[in-house]
DNA sequence: CGAGCTGTTGATCACGATCAAATTGTGTGG
DNA sequence: CCACACAATTTGATCGTGATCAACAGCTCG
């Protein structure tokens, strides 16, 4: 019980900062966490939970097939909604950490009946489900219709919305985020290789778009925010001759 | 009230047909329809639905950039429930027919009361939501890590489970189906030009995996289901020298 | 008929994957 | 502390392939 004192602790924390658990009643907590626990685990381990709530760290939802090509389909981060039943037919894929997370594991079942019971968690769920459909909504047309740099750029502005990633940095630094991914789980996140990535990012410091930090691999600066929001909303086509010098 | 009529019975038979609706109660039916209205649209119309059941037919989300590059981020046949909601920001994406369809227009107030009343639609609905976004998962995973070949097989053999597509074909048919989408179109679900399209069916023809119809475009038929089925698993990776004969 | 759209085929090319190797970073054990 | 193994990243050179450009055939609909 000392456990669960200390998931409650931590839930309410996250749940009142992010933007749809807010409103919710502490009734409807109690109901949620008579079986949960906290998971804490580290980059590269893989979960079993099916249903759960991202507390901090980032995990992603894996695919691979038989000769190594690897796949990250969809990232949970701080706030996020942690659904991968499925009824259909087998998932095919897994959960992995991508950096060291921590997250509650929720029992289906307990989640299910607290959706019947709990008017006021049915909404929230309904809103958390339908903004994260909406964001893979959002990569899948990114994924479609982009070109390397266009998705890179994108996935970059997808990351500044977090607001993990600004976390540590100066007070009045509006420019610079953390990578919350290793420069592999990007470059599988937005479907090309890792030398693509580094090769992109070499390009884009090249034009004075960003600025990254020798001694801070993960420090990125988006010195043009206008330019790369264009970029990003499909600016760098295929066959573009951009080369804008130095 | 002949309208209403007309969409509970509908309703009831496509709810009925459907994986996940079924054991839903007549009362949560009524309550749903109250507001709502069967909507019967062509082949290209842009649709206003937020929230609405397929009927019949396909529409697709569709994305698009400034020069013309479009996307068809997600599919709904019959018996899909349509949620296109999003709070945290405006949904980046229209609904457009891609035959023509028909289906009903949910209000989403009514939707949301619906929901919060009757626990059997919430859990019709929580299912069927986690459905299709396993599936939508599966297509991301398909775009960042197949080569078009598998990407488009992948495709085949997702249509194959759509009920519809074997509809009106010879009773003991199991090979053929009926591409419920133009190849323009299917183009932009799988992300390659239809040019590749093109060439690419011409090669699975060529290699007698699948044969088509000179008479009905539509229609495929695939010839060796468990070849086909490894492509589709990533059988084909770039570089691959499959080059059989005949 | 011609306008417009879809689909097919051909030729060329840009670009990202691939292969290969060097560099840096990280954790482990001596 | 260093030595070592191992992973992540970067850079370079080459190659395969799907996009691109272009032309044409088939079809529908006014």
């Amino acid at each position: 019980m000392n456990e669960h004192q200390k998931i409650s602790a931590d839930i309410v924390a996250t749940l009142t900062a992010g933007p749809h658990w807010q409103d919710l009643e502490v009734g409807s907590l109690d109901a949620l966490l008579a079986k949960s626990a906290v998971i804490e685990a580290q980059r590269g381990q893989v979960l079993q939970t099916r249903i759960g709530l991202m507390l901090s760290g980032v995990v992603g939802f894996e695919t691979g097939v038989a000769d190594g090509r690897r796949a990250l389909t969809e990232l949970f981060h701080e706030g996020d909604l942690i659904d991968l039943r499925r009824h259909d037919r087998p998932s095919q894929g897994r959960l992995v950490c991508l950096s060291d997370a921590r997250l509650i594991n929720i029992e289906p079942a307990a989640f299910d009946a607290c959706i019947r019971r709990h008017a006021d968690f049915g909404d929230a769920f309904v809103k958390q489900i339908e903004d994260q459909t909406g964001r893979l909504r959002d990569h899948t047309a990114d994924l479609v219709l982009k070109t390397p740099v266009e998705r890179m750029v994108s996935a970059l502005f997808e990351f500044d919305r977090w607001p993990e990633v600004h976390e540590g940095l100066p007070e009045g630094d509006r420019l610079s985020l953390h990578l919350p991914l290793l420069r592999k789980d990007l470059a599988d996140y937005v479907g090309v290789k890792p030398e693509t990535i580094s090769r992109t990012l070499r390009r884009l410091l090249q034009q004075g778009l960003i600025e990254t930090d020798p001694a801070d691999t993960a420090l990125v600066r988006l010195l043009d925010r206008s330019r790369l929001r264009m970029i990003a909303n499909g600016g760098a086509p295929r066959g573009a001759r951009a080369h804008r010098s130095t």
